[in-house]
DNA sequence: CCCATATTTGCAACATTGTTGCATTTGGAA
DNA sequence: TTCCAAATGCAACAATGTTGCAAATATGGG
């Protein structure tokens, strides 16, 4: 789909910053880090911009965050369609020797078996070790 | 056991920001950040030598990391005695709510079913939501 | 098409977490 | 006590993210 009719669909107004990080996930293929994106999106960068486009993104369910470690996040684009929980709860698998990162689809972790009293309504896994192309 | 005794068996030298910070995690009794470490060890306090005794800290199997958010890490001690590999490879729980992490020692995540080719070195699961005490 | 306005952008400044280089200090052993 | 490798402490820097505010812009109504 392209990026402006995923912005129409969401009811979120067409800004050239919103469809440039669209675009660069979409060319990408992969999740991508902020500095990434900020090459591919060229010149007319701005980091607030950046960084409220993807909090409206990710509240709109177009996109999801990865933290991937202390300093290292990367976001991905949501399947389209309209917004179902597992889209965004799966696990993610990031490769230690390329730093690719992965979005496991198949694989919805938990539910986990909690000490009284705790009440689940998020949880987050990241797997690390060599992908594919690199084992 | 003491902070001395901890750092002796490790085979490392007893000074005292090690020491400040083992018994600042001590007196806690919950995993801590580097602000509320720091707030701990009062006014010798220096950030470099900080990060740079986690480093060493973790290397030995004293303690361990946990991102808890983008700009959220925690530090927590592993119980004592020889380094097991279950004593790290837990699941952490974060209440939204007091802001207060859980080692989850008797949850061991995975083993997950990878695509092919994948291999896995290490994972880190984070449950978020309302703790015992919150909900 | 143009105008009004609420939203969004872009800039400056700042906050937090973490790292690097280097001179000084110190723990621990001879 | 003396010596030296290891660790500390300081300055500077890097990366990620946030806040306040003025200027620009998307979009609906005339």
């Amino acid at each position: 789909m392209q990026a402006l009719e995923i912005l129409q669909q969401h009811n979120l107004k067409k800004t050239s910053p919103r469809l440039a990080i669209i675009e660069a996930l979409q060319s990408s293929g992969e999740p991508l880090a902020e500095a990434e994106i900020s090459i591919k999106m060229g010149s007319h960068y701005d980091r607030t911009t950046f960084y409220r486009s993807m909090l409206t993104l990710e509240e709109a369910g177009i996109l999801h965050r990865i933290i991937v470690d202390k300093l290292l996040v990367k976001y991905a684009l949501n399947p389209a369609g309209p917004t179902v929980k597992s889209q965004t709860d799966h696990a993610h698998f990031y490769c230690n020797q390329c730093k690719k990162l992965v979005c496991l689809e198949e694989i919805h972790p938990g539910p986990y078996r909690l000490p009284a009293g705790f009440q689940t309504s998020e949880s987050e896994v990241i797997i690390k070790g060599l992908c594919n192309k690199c084992s």
